[in-house]
DNA sequence: ATGGCCAATTTTATTGGA
């Protein structure tokens, strides 16, 4: 089973790019972020004519989150429990393919001590109560754009990067509480880094001079992560005409 | 062997991203 995880950075900017990657990488289940689509704009025609099935939870201009299947998904369920005024849509999850898969896009936070950050932080804490509840022995995926770069091997260049909200070591604390709750950081299992890294700025020729960040990321349960056989960056989709500034993760499960 | 922000909306500026 292939999954992968992309932030794609508006899906109708992004559709042509997203249907070759689908068609060239064919993976079974993607979970997509930063839709930047209310629901009723998703192009759902031209996904299913790529042969995948769409749970979508869309918002207008900002957020936004999906998960594709080649196979039936079932289960859906839309936003993160424990806040009843949070409605930004920022987490989907279904059944499919035999497996427990969650779209997450964390807040990015902005800059820290902003009101964002305060958001930032109360999510993630939220995120962590929510899986919490969710047994370990299930095959479950969590994949996203955690906006985290857990640890300096996450960061081409850490001291530039040491006061921003990806490396701050409040949000650093909460990734490190789920891989140490049974959570397993898929990357980790077979790359020792530094890098490969999965979000490079727009600005200031950041991938031309490889001034990258790791900060997506496909954590699996115990149980699933045991049939992790390899995972990888899909580097080239960082390159060519209007990219995503952020590439493709891939995670392949055996079984 | 990549390229000097990008996308959406409030649209010829502004906001947020990360």
């Amino acid at each position: 089973m292939k999954l992968v995880t992309w932030n794609v950075n508006s899906i109708r900017a992004r559709l042509d790019r997203c249907l070759a990657f689908l068609e060239r990488t064919r993976p079974d289940v993607v979970c997509l972020q930063e839709l930047k689509v209310p629901d009723a704009d998703f192009p759902f025609e031209a996904i299913h004519g790529c042969g995948y099935q769409a749970a979508v939870f869309g918002q207008r201009t900002y957020n936004g989150v999906a998960i594709l299947s080649r196979t039936a998904i079932e289960d859906v369920v839309r936003g993160l429990p424990g806040d009843p005024t949070d409605d930004q849509a920022r987490l989907i999850s279904a059944m499919t393919a035999g497996v427990r898969v969650v779209s997450v896009y964390v807040p990015n936070g902005q800059s820290v001590g902003s009101d964002k950050w305060a958001y930032k932080l109360a999510w993630l804490a939220r995120l962590l109560d929510w899986l919490g509840s969710i047994d370990r022995d299930d095959p479950v995926a969590v994949c996203g754009d955690f906006n985290v770069a857990p640890e300096e091997r996450d960061v081409a260049r850490p001291e530039e990067w040491a006061h921003s909200v990806l490396c701050h070591s409040d949000a650093r604390a909460m990734m490190l509480r789920l891989t140490q709750s049974g959570w397993v950081d898929t990357m980790r299992l077979h790359h020792q880094g530094p890098g490969p890294f999965s979000w490079w700025d727009y600005r200031m020729l950041a991938f031309p001079k490889g001034n990258g960040l790791r900060i997506d990321h496909i954590l699996a349960s115990s149980g699933l992560a045991e049939r992790c056989s390899a995972v990888w960056v899909d580097r080239d989709e960082r390159k060519g005409t209007k990219p995503s500034d952020h590439a493709p993760v891939i995670a392949e499960f055996g079984e």
